[in-house]
RNA sequence: GCGCCUGUAGCUCAGGGGAUAGAGCAACGGUUUCCUAAACCGUAGGUCGCAGGUUCGAUUCCUGCCAGGCGUACCA
């Protein structure tokens, strides 16, 4: 639809300026319903440029503007504005071809890109906790919505599988194994090696007596070291706990829903960190200082370590090679990293050093997210036991939307409609999706308050909302016995004669704008923010509006077919954000 | 010290050069012989951190200040 009105207003626009591009974005929704559905503010601005005034400005783009057929005849207000009232007719038909066709009117874009998208990217020796949802679900999210519009879009999983954390667990393993507990649950008594290694480190932390010569950290620090120097039985080892590593986070994956194409970790660069440094080293962009193999970054007081007076490699140097090695296989047009914005610094150190290996033409982008804090507003600590696992947040979150299942279908008025078996798996279904939604429903650059009762919310602008709008079509499918197939095929005319149902037709028709929004500024919030007000005229439409017991036949028709666009629409955004529907809640 | 980010309703947060700043939660009031009340309708609640500046117009852009967070040569 904007698209449509961009395309006539560029067309009007032609002759009196040059580069209608930036005033064409001034076309926008209407804040208020009165001032019509669109709304265009370029007179304005065009009228300072012409030196003539605003409103005579608009007047004469109206009088140039050709959209009989799109729109009533729009109106001038205030300083200039232009307002813009959709033709019902229009509407009507623009939503007869989205019924027909499976992509709901969202027209694939017209330049395909090339994104690798770095997302998720734990470190596999430690049990997942709620700090890694973020970076999982956006990334995700942001994958699904490039695809759907039509780039092509690799997922890699660039995990955490070389580092301390193995030095970790390889120290654990030669002093504290607990062996049968091993050979019956290799992946829990790891994670215990762990936990136990972490607390030893952090009680050395806090005691000034040890000495750095002694210390468990340095006996890590060591560990590390000979797994990174080739020691057969350290390299041994490490084979041995990497599957069981990968499967532990595996099933996190597959409970979320989160698949990637590559998870190609910090170990499998391990063979080019050395040529990296000497190409660096050769090509003049890094040097030695003080032991360390450095490069020099104009504006940055630091500069970006690649190779460590000890001589071991940092996560600067793997993220060079994983560039290259990334630029030589896919030949992407960006790369984005959903990474915590803690790490920024690093991001400018890396775009940096990537320019001056001559790496132009990839966008390169830092798509960062806030921390996760904890209810007293410190940053969430990520370290000794009390932290939250992911797993037992997601446990929970089951848990409470069993209890609410449970208790809605209970009180159904001609009684419960569920069976044991499906009231727990719609609970997987919508606590999952509370999780997931809570996140993406932020805007990412803000820090994340960590609260159970937030972010486990069924109530108010959350996933259950836009499922239970979905659950309710499909109530009504069912309970008319509706042939969904017979209906979209069936060439019914739309009405909108209500301001419920016209409200609804506008907004299905806005999907596309939303999926552009989300991806201009890789924001998923913003494509939460159109389900929330598509599942909210919804509900006013369901209030308002009788579909089964409509006044006429034509009426029911057209609102079957309004509420089948919106289930759809819900249905296929919901997919986007990797959240899935139910049929009945 | 320097750099990046944040400051909007009681709480958690959207928004963003344009018309009267929005939502959820919490509070208060109303709605169920009617397709799912996980809902709907309404009331109340804000000096958009402070001060300047640019502009026809600033909560939004710029500068300074205040407050908080994060980062800041050999962790990731």
């Amino acid at each position: 639809m904007l698209t449509e009105l961009k395309e006539r207003f560029r067309k009007a626009l032609t002759g009196l300026v040059d580069e209608p591009a930036e005033l064409l974005d001034l076309i926008r929704g209407s804040q208020d319903p009165k001032f019509g559905d669109y709304q265009a503010n370029l007179a304005m601005p065009l009228g300072k440029r012409l030196r003539r005034p605003p409103r005579e400005v608009a007047a004469e783009i109206i009088k140039r503007l050709e959209i009989d057929d799109l729109c009533a005849p729009p109106e001038i207000a205030g300083p200039g504005f232009i307002n813009l009232r959709i033709n019902d007719q229009w509407l009507a038909r623009r939503l007869s071809a989205a019924v027909a066709e499976p992509r709901l009117d969202v027209a694939p874009v017209a330049s395909r890109r090339t994104f690798v998208i770095d997302y998720s990217a734990p470190n596999v020796a430690k049990p997942m906790h709620v700090g890694h949802i973020r970076s999982t679900v956006i990334g995700d999210a942001l994958c699904r919505v490039l695809r759907f519009l039509g780039h092509r879009a690799i997922s890699d999983n660039h995990i955490g599988d070389w580092g301390t954390q193995f030095g970790m667990i390889l120290y654990g393993y030669k002093h504290f194994l607990d062996v049968e507990a091993y050979r019956r649950n290799p992946v829990q008594e790891l994670a215990r090696l762990y936990r136990h290694v972490r607390r030893l480190m952090d009680e050395e932390d806090n005691n000034p007596n040890v000495t750095t010569t002694d210390s468990v950290q340095a006996a890590v620090l060591a560990e590390t070291a000979r797994l990174h120097a080739g020691d057969p039985e350290n390299r041994r080892l490490w084979e041995q706990f990497l599957p069981h590593c990968e499967d532990e986070i595996q099933r996190v994956y597959s409970r979320l829903g989160v698949t990637f194409d590559h998870t190609l970790g910090e170990s499998f660069y391990e063979e080019r960190l050395a040529p990296v440094v000497d190409d660096l080293l050769r090509r003049g962009i890094a040097r030695e200082s003080d032991g360390a193999i450095c490069i020099f970054l104009e504006g940055h007081k630091t500069p970006m370590i690649v190779r460590k007076r000890d001589g071991a490699f940092l996560y600067g140097t793997t993220d060079l090679a994983t560039i290259q090695y990334r630029l030589e296989t896919w030949r992407p047009d960006a790369i984005l990293y959903v990474v915590d914005h803690r790490q920024s610094l690093h991001f400018q150190q890396l775009f940096a050093a990537a320019r001056l290996l001559g790496y132009k033409n990839i966008e390169l982008q830092h798509v960062s997210f806030g921390t996760v804090l904890g209810d007293d507003g410190r940053p969430f600590k990520t370290r000794s036991g009390d932290t939250v696992g992911l797993e037992g947040l997601l446990d929970e979150a089951v848990r409470r939307a069993l209890e609410i299942v449970s208790a809605n279908d209970d009180a159904k008025p001609n009684g419960p409609e569920l069976s044991t078996e499906q009231r727990r798996q719609i609970a997987e279904t919508v606590g999952i999706a509370a999780i997931k939604y809570a996140d993406l429903s932020q805007n990412r650059t803000s820090d994340y308050i960590f609260s159970y009762d937030k972010m486990l919310a069924m109530t108010g602008n959350t996933a259950t909302y836009m499922q239970y709008a979905y659950a309710r079509v499909r109530s009504i499918f069912a309970k008319g016995g509706v042939d969904i197939e017979q209906l979209r095929a069936s060439g019914s005319p739309i009405v909108l004669n209500s301001a419920a149902e016209r409200a609804l037709a506008i907004e299905i028709l806005r999907f596309s704008e939303a999926l552009d929004m989300t991806v201009a500024d890789y924001r998923p919030n913003q494509l939460t923010s159109y389900l929330f007000d598509l599942a909210n005229r919804f509900s006013t439409f369901f209030e308002q509006c009788p579909v089964l017991r409509a006044d006429t036949d034509e009426l029911r028709q057209s609102r079957l077919l309004l509420c089948d666009l919106t289930a759809r629409t819900i249905q296929k955004g919901l997919e986007l954000l990797g959240i899935r529907v139910v049929e009945k809640m």
